[in-house]
DNA sequence: CGGTCCTTTAGAACAATTCTAATCTATTGA
DNA sequence: TCAATAGATTAGAATTGTTCTAAAGGACCG
């Protein structure tokens, strides 16, 4: 077997969140989830997808992305005003953001405990917990 | 009354943040903490001033909520890519977001507990830790 | 008061994202 | 296989939130 990706391919994860597989959307799908946990904006991966030759619209990025987060396959971590991170990590999670570098990283869900949640504003459920841990380069 | 606000007026506030008290941003200042904590736009926050018919420009309103931001006046909460809240509660605390009126609810800092955080990435130290908690309207 | 430096301003500029309307393409079923 | 159709992609315009610019205004010190 192989690893521990659920789908091997781009074309039965699209299949499987009912999008149809263009050549688009198949592209974009192989960026994401072929090389680990990623934290992507529009734009990087529409470089990304320019530069691998991948004709593609700006557009259409983000509309796919959209897509693939409505269907589950992909996180939108907001972190600053102005600018969205996809993130490939569906898992329970949460993130230290560097804020020099713009860069995020992942803390494991298991690593960290939110205790005490007090009841949600009545008439709400809870949907999701975030926790940013925004970091600063260490004075020296 | 004099309440628990450790600044009593607005002027007072301004010179201990080396701020010249312009009427523009007295104006801002009383708008903003007068009323208890607030979590406001700046959208928002220049449609109460020309309401209250104090001249302002938008300009404004901006330079003057990041010169608060910088005095420690102020808080800046981001939940949504695209639109900056500005939270006059700059105790430890957290926030729950109701997505679909984007209005953001406080929990105070001592009601929940954020456990395990691990070590920061190599060379940076914690700045902030947030904590947001994302709501929806409870399905029937 | 007058000079200096800080503030404010309108409007332009900017950046990220979404929209629009036309063109293209995957799918379906004859 | 092919045509019809519904869905996808596109370039470019539009929108939104925020910042910048250069000029005019106001606070403060002597």
């Amino acid at each position: 077997m192989s690893g521990s990706r659920p789908f091997a391919n781009a074309l039965e994860l699209l299949r499987g969140a009912g999008l149809r597989p263009t050549r688009q959307r198949l592209a974009l799908a192989r960026l994401l989830f072929d090389k680990g946990d990623r934290h992507v904006t529009a734009e990087q991966l529409h470089g990304e997808a320019v530069a691998a030759t991948v004709p593609v619209s700006l557009a259409t990025v983000y509309n796919t992305l959209h897509q693939f987060i409505g269907a589950g396959l992909l996180r939108e971590v907001v972190v600053n005003p102005g600018r969205s991170y996809f993130d490939t990590n569906v898992s329970d999670h949460h993130h230290f953001f560097i804020e020099e570098s713009g860069k995020l990283v992942d803390i494991p869900g298991g690593d960290i405990a939110v205790a005490n949640v007090p009841e949600p504003p009545a008439g709400t459920a809870i949907r999701r917990v975030d926790v940013i841990i925004r970091v600063e380069r260490e004075p020296v």
